[in-house]
DNA sequence: AATATATTTTAATGCTGATTAAAATAATGC
DNA sequence: GCATTATTTTAATCAGCATTAAAATATATT
């Protein structure tokens, strides 16, 4: 019990620690910001950050690795409760845009892949791909079911997945936005799908 | 008329640089660049560079403000060509792309802006927050000559917008999808809006 | 309170990479 | 070919930043 407890402090600061360095990679980029920038957030010193990881590329990966699962957590829960494709398009999108401007955010936007060291790129490359598939999956399933146009599910993937991916750019924490968005990112996405 | 040749040849040098740059910024970002990244793709020494820009700073300034330039010709273009409100949106997605992929290619993405030093970061900015109001401003205009069903324009700009950004980031070249690209992606991204 | 463990800081170290000046080479005009 | 100008390289400097070890402080356990 006291293990846990100690545990679920150590995890809750690391938490912090990666929120504070997502949201610093989102402005300055990886390389762009130190460890100095990170730990400025959290009232702690630079070297204090790696009592919570390894080093500052561990750092980013741990960052686009909770991007990763926020992302594929949306697609999940969409493709199992959504009936049609463009029901599991409309929820993915309502689920992913909703964790990146809720709490759990702000998440990394995985915008500098090919500083992480090689075994680690392939890691997230490798989700990060399935994840598009399993978009495309979606809208394939969609086009089958009839809920959805036919379309090139390639360029259509991209185009929706680009526009959320692009958020974090100019989204800055405005609840009354965040709420919006929430909203209406998924008409504007897919109002284009339907037949 | 020497005069005019060298000139020449300076800026087209200077113009393969820019490119060169932005090809490495968007791989691997402003700071995860190093001039000597840039420096190889040109068979230059990094030292070299500063006979074309001033420094570091400038040369992702030059990126941003050429990144910039295309995205408002196009948007010009657009609006001067295009006769409805979803015409000109259209035009200029097809424009914009077309640039982006093209021969005018690699264009940077505006991706590390706060890096810049003030007087560069608020000019970049202020021309970006013109380009964004000036798609809001066409989609005004279509929803009020009807091409264009009412909706959020500051949701729909930034979903769409987000869209367009995001292409350097999986888009590397290959002819066949950028054609692909330029004749889909308008459609892609404005079947959505009519009413 | 006393001890053990967890967390953070201080104070180095070393490397990478931007920047510069001077020298070298190439191109051009005459 | 000579002189001038344009372009590039070599070699050095310098700062910032990641990283580490050891010390200090806080927290928890008994």
């Amino acid at each position: 019990m006291a293990q846990t407890a100690r545990e679920t402090r150590f995890e809750m600061q690391r938490d912090r620690v990666l929120k504070a360095a997502a949201r610093c990679f989102n402005q300055k980029g990886y390389s762009g910001t130190s460890l100095k920038d990170v730990s400025r957030h959290l009232n702690l010193t630079d070297a204090a950050l790696y009592y919570y990881v390894r080093n500052k590329e561990e750092l980013v990966y741990q960052c686009y690795l909770r991007a990763a699962e926020v992302g594929r957590d949306a697609m999940l829960r969409a493709i199992d409760e959504g009936s049609t494709g463009l029901d599991q398009a409309r929820l993915y999108i309502r689920y992913h845009v909703e964790s990146m401007v809720g709490e759990e955010g702000p998440i990394a936007i995985m915008s500098e892949v090919p500083s992480l060291k090689t075994s680690h790129r392939n890691e997230i490359l490798s989700i990060s791909r399935k994840h598009s598939l399993a978009f495309e999956d979606v809208l394939r399933t969609g086009i089958e079911d009839g809920s959805i146009a036919d379309c090139d599910v390639r360029m259509t993937g991209n185009a929706i997945l680009g526009a959320i991916n692009w958020i974090p750019k100019w989204f800055h924490g405005d609840a009354t936005t965040a709420e919006k968005m929430i909203r209406e990112f998924p008409d504007i996405l897919t109002r284009g799908l339907t037949s």
